[in-house]
RNA sequence: CGGGGUGUAGCGCAGUGGCUAGCGCGCUUCGUUCGGGACGAAGAGGUCGGAGGUUCGAAUCCUCUCACCCCGACCA
């Protein structure tokens, strides 16, 4: 490709709004260009990568026996109503209606109608296992797009459904997937973190995330050195220290409930201030609204809630804190709320609450605290369950050695989803006894923008972006400077006829005008993993200059050995 | 949806009621240059996000509205 035919431009500046890597670099090296919020074009250099992605992805799909298809991204919304997605997905699902005024949505995902076409052509376990996957363009209609290709709106996902006969196919299927995507993020030149995941409302036992450790991260992901433990916060259990100054019988050591005046005292820090004692020996109330009926919420002071944990305990949809008219209508006082003498409204707790005896802890009127609360003989919960965030510094919960967070990008994720779809869809089959089963699915996805934005993310430097190889939009990065020079310019397009025709995807830096800064810095931004320069200086030798997108140092090399060593190179 | 911010040339920005709206980069033409973002000369390019209002006069003041960015709740 010569330069001078390409559409797209290189920015001279940084764009301003661009706050990640990827984004400042997308942007300014021309390979994306913004529509609207969340709405972006690939520009040629871009899709080129992305398609090569894609073919990575292909092939190790294939290589796992899935068969790819192609589903409609405009599908019927009553289709989402038989599951009970259309209310579950709110307002990220992309709405409208035909010109018959019939209720019609942009797919954000596909599980609706890959059950319907498995339902329609698998009736026995001979069909089974199936892995079916397509790579097709999602609509999700995100509350707030961010970092240019990270998060949008309209994106292509690499989607695949598997069907199996029972949970151990399943898994059989799952590890499968789980492999091809470490195959995958290899063969992209990227390294990746597999985090236990949150599986969601409608999720089965087993889900994993693929994370792209990165400071400009969305997710927080809980690690430990020590054993590998590795899991997404919102999923992640801490063991968090035990109170070591308290005994652990409670009953013996239990304290009689007091009253006592705390004045001005209204979050944890000052109430542990004023007592003059860790946080871990009071307890923290938080008040939520789960699809807008009130829950009071207990944990030990030191610990945070996970909401998506409280989430799934609680299986509501939707789930906020309570607003300041909620809580004072509960009859609750903020900064001195206590579970102690709340019958009704439904109480949720951490076990935390169990670790350590005679916490102080509100006593629901302004400016008084209890001390020496106890479980449950001060006051009864709903629902004891896990809702504690775990925190950098809690011990691992496989060997209890000190858990480390780091931020990261979701680049993959994938779900043993059971047979909900199979079951409300009535996708079933015939085993080898005869008997009806529901099909055991599960479903696996890579966001292929997203992926791209993470190369970049995690293979740039100050200069630009620095490609991997099987993904770089070209191979080789051709510069002819001072092409003015009648023999110079002869010698650069010879060399990349030469190129061309010996399959080595090369970007001719054809243009006659420009400085030599101008097209190394550009050829820096663009990041391919070869450089070529043509030169007066360097024909003067018969050489010409190879160097890699991130050696410092180049090589020179006889005019007529060149294509056979970038061959080589790349082949390397 | 809550909080913060921005809309003026392709890009980045200046312009607090007064003449024909300006600067840098980029772009066009000519000439000189030619290995890390060259120089000179001459040019092209604008519904000042939109609508309404105030005024002799609005990019500038008022009202409404739209869009986009950043921080939080969501996801590949």
């Amino acid at each position: 490709m010569r330069m001078t035919k390409l559409v797209s431009k290189t920015q001279r500046t940084d764009p301003p709004e661009a706050e990640t890597a990827s984004h400042r670099l997308l942007l300014r090296a021309g390979l994306i260009y913004q529509v609207a919020a969340g709405v972006y074009a690939y520009l040629p250099l871009a899709w080129r990568s992305l398609r090569k992605i894609e073919n990575i992805i292909r092939q190790e799909m294939d290589a796992a026996a899935g068969q790819e298809l192609m589903l409609p991204a405009l599908q019927p919304a009553e289709l989402w109503e038989q599951t009970g997605r259309r209310a579950v997905m709110g307002e990220v699902l992309f709405s409208l209606e035909d010109r018959r005024g019939r209720p019609m949505v942009l797919a954000p995902t596909h599980e609706e109608v890959i059950t319907n076409i498995v339902r329609a052509n698998v009736q026995s376990y001979r069909d089974l296992p199936l892995i079916l996957y397509q790579i097709q363009t999602k609509f999700r209609d995100e509350p707030r797009p961010r970092a240019g290709l990270v998060r949008v709106r309209e994106f292509d996902m690499k989607d695949a459904y598997s069907f199996n006969a029972d949970e151990i196919s399943l898994d059989e299927s799952y590890q499968a997937m789980a492999q091809a995507y470490r195959n995958i993020y290899r063969r992209c030149g990227l390294s990746v973190l597999m985090a236990e995941a949150d599986s969601g409302a409608i999720g089965g036992k087993d889900s994993h995330e693929f994370i792209l450790p990165t400071p400009s991260g969305e997710d927080t992901v809980i690690t430990c050195p020590a054993c590998g433990y590795t899991a997404n916060a919102e999923k992640a259990v801490g063991i968090y220290p035990a109170a070591a100054d308290q005994a652990n019988t409670p009953a013996e050591v239990e304290q009689p409930l007091a009253e006592i005046s705390t004045p001005g005292v209204k979050t944890i820090a000052e109430l542990a201030e004023f007592l003059n004692i860790p946080p871990y020996r009071t307890l923290k109330a938080v008040f939520y609204a789960a699809d807008g009926e009130p829950i009071f919420v207990t944990l030990r002071g030191d610990l945070e809630v996970n909401e998506v944990k409280l989430k799934n305990a609680l299986g509501c949809h939707d789930l906020r804190l309570a607003t300041d008219a909620e809580i004072q209508e509960a009859g609750l006082v903020a900064g001195s709320a206590s579970p102690i003498g709340i019958t009704a409204i439904k109480q949720v707790a951490d076990p935390s609450i169990t670790q350590g005896c005679n916490f102080a802890v509100g006593a629901n009127r302004p400016d008084f605290h209890f001390q020496n609360a106890n479980y449950p003989r001060d006051f009864q919960v709903d629902l004891l369950t896990d809702i504690a965030l775990a925190q950098p510094g809690h011990g691992c919960p496989q060997c209890n050695e000190p858990l480390e967070a780091t931020r990261g990008v979701e680049v993959g994720h994938i779900f043993k989803l059971g047979t909900f779809y199979s079951e409300t869809l009535g996708a079933l089959y015939l085993d080898q006894e005869g008997r009806q089963q529901p099909l055991v699915m599960g479903c696996y996805g890579i966001g292929i923008g997203r992926l791209l934005a993470a190369v970049i993310e995690q293979n740039h430097d100050e200069k630009g972006i620095t490609f991997p190889t099987s993904i770089a939009p070209y191979q080789a990065h051709l510069i002819g400077l001072n092409l003015a020079d009648a023999t110079v310019a002869a010698a650069a397009d010879n060399l990349y006829q030469e190129l061309s025709q010996q399959g080595v995807e090369t970007l001719y830096d054809d243009r006659p005008d420009q400085a030599a800064g101008v097209k190394l810095n550009d050829a820096d931004l663009l990041g391919l993993p070869l450089r070529l320069v043509v030169s007066p200086r360097n024909l003067r030798n018969n050489v010409v200059e190879v160097k890699g997108r991130s050696e410092t140092d180049a090589r020179l090399v006889a005019i007529e050995d060149v294509a056979a060593r970038v061959r080589q190179a790349l082949s390397d």
